[in-house]
DNA sequence: TATTATTTTTAGACTTGTCTAAAAATTTAT
DNA sequence: ATAAATTTTTAGACAAGTCTAAAAATAATA
């Protein structure tokens, strides 16, 4: 059994390998959980020990299997639980994560389980992101970023990569939702800017926010 | 803000405020955390600093107003998510405690209100117990043991008193639920068990069993 | 009421998770 | 390749919550 503190270190190190490639550092992971290295070096002695993570000192460290499962399945209660306050309890996108960070650490198998069944088995969180599945794998979907597209292309928002209140309350105010599809109208090379076509609206977007939104790719109509 | 170990302690001296009069002692409070009389003597002066208790060296310890209503407020959340489970997760009466026990200590005033919307509004956990409201109060009901009633009296099946597993799996083999109404058709003398109309099945039940459940008195027919 | 038994508190220690400051290792740059 | 900068680890300390063992206060009993 894995303590609350032990659960958000392996939760950090899950999300930061994704996109790290060898050992994830001390120092990212202090950065994450808003910890001092120091912390992270005693804490990652003991996960070491429970043979959640390979360590070697001053060489970063990885994830065993036991150890991803074990992140994973953190990670599949959070996003169940965000499914579950914007469906049923009427929150938010941006209200979402403060609760479920508290509630991913209830421990009880038939309880997240149950959860998944009533909320009929959702693939995807809130804002987007895929909720591994009971072994903790992740359905990788293709994704780019809305900014990456070129004049007249279009495809699906499927998700965001900055997830901040502030963000997704924009995104709010734009009407801009999962699901929708966005269509690339004009391209500023100036400022990078653009024009889009969402629904039968036109906005314009600036590239910080293109830079931001995941877009599946949209072939036929 | 309190800790979670702060509120388990609030939570317990209440329950035990309201089968006691005069101040809750340490080793009751001691029993019931099932941990040590040092542990609560360091504890409740902690407490008393947050001025959520009151208390005087070797004479106990009693909930001022604020240590109550923090107090209620936990066991609202816990009756609350008991509710959820049973309701809209499908677990079993004797499922829910341990899991409520974790869920109870969550913060969020808007998921309380949501999740209490929800549901109805209920005004009962799946045990018949009370959920107090927002600010804490708890609306009395009229109860009495069913080992009270005599022959030829009925009344409704509204709690448990022992809610330990064992005895609502029983509850739940024998047909007894809540909002059932009892009607005693015999008494034994020699070891005080009875003979009962519940529904329309005739069941005989020890006095142990009588006084574990709770009759509200059932006027007319 | 004097003595014994029980309850409660104190004193000191341990664990978990954190921190600061300094030392050691690694990486970067000259 | 050596010096400088950065990263990481070690060492020692602290707070929260708990424990054991012993002392002090209260309650029960003869």
């Amino acid at each position: 059994m894995f303590t609350l503190s032990e659960e958000n270190y392996l939760k950090a190190i899950y999300h930061l390998e994704l996109d790290t490639d060898g050992g994830v550092s001390t120092n990212a992971i202090a950065e994450k959980l808003a910890t001092k290295a120091s912390s992270v070096t005693d804490m990652v002695k003991k996960l070491s020990e429970k043979e959640v993570v390979l360590y070697k000192k001053y060489k970063g460290v990885t994830l065993t299997i036991l150890g991803k499962t074990v992140a994973a399945n953190v990670v599949r209660k959070h996003r169940l639980w965000e499914v579950f306050l914007v469906e049923k309890l009427n929150f938010s996108w941006h209200e979402v994560h403060e609760v479920a960070e508290q509630l991913e650490h209830i421990k009880s198998a038939k309880l997240i389980n149950q959860l998944d069944r009533f909320l009929g088995f959702p693939k995807h969180d809130p804002h987007g992101d895929p909720i591994p599945d009971k072994d903790g794998n992740l359905k990788i979907v293709e994704k780019s970023l809305l900014s990456t597209l070129s004049k007249n292309e279009s495809g699906i928002c499927i998700g965001v990569d900055d997830s901040s209140s502030e963000f997704l309350q924009f995104l709010d105010k734009k009407g801009i939702t999962l699901g929708k599809k966005i269509t690339i109208l004009d391209k500023e090379d100036f400022d990078d800017s653009l024009s889009i076509l969402i629904g039968n609206k036109k906005l314009s977007i600036s590239n910080k926010i293109a830079s931001n939104l995941y877009i599946r790719a949209h072939t036929g109509q």
